[in-house]
DNA sequence: TATTATAATGTATGATGCACACTATTGTAA
DNA sequence: TTACAATAGTGTGCATCATACATTATAATA
């Protein structure tokens, strides 16, 4: 039974897993920081660690979704991210694909073992 | 233009990264061989790899969510695979917390850069 | 019979992203 | 000055998935 519980947080993982990645663009049409973005994720449902945020960001940027800038004004310095042009389009194309999966895996589960629809 | 394609189909292997499980869990209530989990998920939207799916079998009995025998009375052998009691639970548990994550995503997803609710 | 296609299972390898556990710096409140 | 919160970063290890390959057995076809 304890390493049942080790299992499904595995799965759990695995199954967020990508999902961040869409929370995370769906912030960003306007610019937010590293921090504020886990902050609010977490509000929302989506809790994410630092370590796993900031490398995603670079990442996302590295691959041109996200422009970056510094702003040295404030108290602390921060580095405000944004979509770019293409990040919008790769976001939109993403959640299109995304529903499309959430309604596939809606659908097995929900006839789960009911196969007796008029085959036999 | 052409690499946003390529960062796409990466990021879409992410999102499906965990939901194969789910989709094949769903299926093992009856028993089920390799193939034709293949083949069965594939028609309702799931495509899996062969290369893909006996290695997750494989695993997933190996954590004791899956019973598994080998049928060597037809034609060829094939190995069923089905839930076991702790595959049921751990099923059932998933499908769960997939519910949640899908509502805290697309709660996200559509409140997407409206932030302007009585909190200034 | 030889050949090809397809059913069926399996393995090895490589790329990648995520969590976790850190380090580091700067404000601010005690 | 001590301590904590805000803010950003890095390095490592593990697990999953895709791709490609290998293998056996049957069915079909030439």
């Amino acid at each position: 039974m304890a390493d049942a519980k080790e299992h499904l947080d595995k799965l759990l993982q695995e199954l967020r897993r990508g999902t961040i990645t869409i929370g995370v663009l769906s912030q960003l049409s306007e610019a937010q920081y590293g921090y504020s973005l886990v902050t609010m994720l977490s509000e929302k449902g989506i809790p994410v660690e630092p370590g796993t945020l900031y490398p995603l960001l670079r990442r996302l940027e590295k691959q041109g979704l996200l422009d970056s800038q510094w702003d040295t004004n404030e108290a602390r310095p921060r580095k405000y991210y944004l979509l770019s042009k293409t990040g919008k389009e790769v976001f939109d194309l993403l959640v299109v694909e995304w529903k499309s999966i959430v309604s596939s895996l809606n659908h097995v589960i929900e006839n789960e073992g009911d196969e007796k629809n008029g085959d036999h």
